[in-house]
DNA sequence: ATCTAATTGTGACATTTGTCGCCGCTTACG
DNA sequence: CGTAAGCGGCGACAAATGTCACAATTAGAT
């Protein structure tokens, strides 16, 4: 599997696709693998060829909440800028299935801005792609109840398999919605009552 | 007062300087003055000169919420997607005082990311200050109880006049922070107890 | 098969936030 | 002036969410 047919990434030079493919190198990730943590110096641009990247935010106190998912052909914006302005990232980043990523060394990024048109595209669509989520986050944050970001999350997560189960304990959904666990098994139960989802455990079928 | 005296792009090299004076226009918004919104094609990118903007997301039904402050040598992040990828804006900029901005028109940005150096950066940078101050907004909205996000927006507000009062009513205060005047009213009159601030009509004191 | 730890379910209660109705005060404006 | 509109204060209650304690169920290990 090649990079060339990925979806966001399919308009590279040919010149550029082998030069990543030289450069970079490949990674394949378990799922639940952690990539990257508050704090950590990126030396490297990930960009993923299969599967999906979980990012979330953390407090101090250790809090968490989900932001967006990286699928095939994405690339961290944490990563674009931190790499460039040689600064920790400030969110986490997992393996949310097996996903294989490609890293690219840092340093090409701006000798790649000038030398392919296509990265530079590639580069400004990915943040802009990255501000359209976080805004999606902040929607979700801002103006939604509890219930239906719940809903929406197992949405998105149905959809990133393009399967209708859904393979996470209420825990693992309170983490990444930043609330308790029997908070969503309360919504979880309220929402199969109204026939969105049949429950079992360790699994959510949407329906 | 002249663009090169100002922080974020005091870098910017004279000829770049000078394209900007000639190629831009200079607008003085007045406080409230709104200088986008929702759905809205952006044609130039504006740069603030002097004041303050603020950049806020709306939902379908009409609930605000306040994202971050643009000051001086700060663009709009959404105006540089926005431009280049012929979008309409998701935001809502309202000028929070008396604030000047220069608009540049969007043509030149790929020219002038050729050409300058510090045009790149200042753009990359824009990017990456957007991304944290999303981040901020994010972690008010995740982690923060109403009263603690009220506090720090008042922090805020004060930080950018360099003044301890605040000229906001209960009612917009409410409306930046997607709330009810009424919850605002009751967490500035604990706010009040506790000392940290003194409330008079229109105006509230950070003590 | 048995035990253990993880997962899920549930009721009770506290806290936070949202909403309604209504009041009195101040300011702007005719 | 007098009046209307905007602003802020208050009490009561509803809804949403957070928290605690504990029970019931199931998967996985030995």
């Amino acid at each position: 599997m090649t990079i060339e047919q990925r979806s966001a990434v399919h308009n590279f030079e040919p010149a550029l696709v082998e030069e990543i493919q030289k450069l970079g190198s490949e990674r394949q990730l378990d799922a639940g693998e952690e990539l990257m943590r508050p704090g950590m110096y990126i030396r490297s641009i990930p960009i993923v060829l299969s599967g999906s990247i979980k990012i979330m935010r953390q407090d101090e106190k250790g809090n968490e909440t989900f932001l967006y998912f990286l699928t095939e052909g994405d690339t961290c914006a944490m990563s674009l800028t931190c790499c460039t302005a040689h600064r920790p990232s400030s969110v986490r980043a997992i393996a949310e299935e097996p996903t294989k990523i490609i890293m690219v060394p840092a340093e090409m990024m701006d000798l790649w801005l000038q030398k392919y048109p296509s990265w530079k595209n590639f580069v400004f669509q990915s943040y802009q792609h990255r501000f359209d989520d976080l805004m999606d986050a902040v929607d979700s944050l801002a103006f939604q109840k509890m219930d239906q970001r719940l809903w929406r999350l197992l949405k998105k997560k149905a959809a990133l398999q393009e399967k209708r189960y859904v393979y996470n304990t209420h825990q693992e959904l309170a983490d990444e919605l930043s609330t308790s666990r029997e908070v969503v098994t309360r919504l979880l139960k309220k929402l199969e009552s109204m026939g969105k989802i049949k429950t079992h455990r360790n699994r959510i079928e949407l329906l």
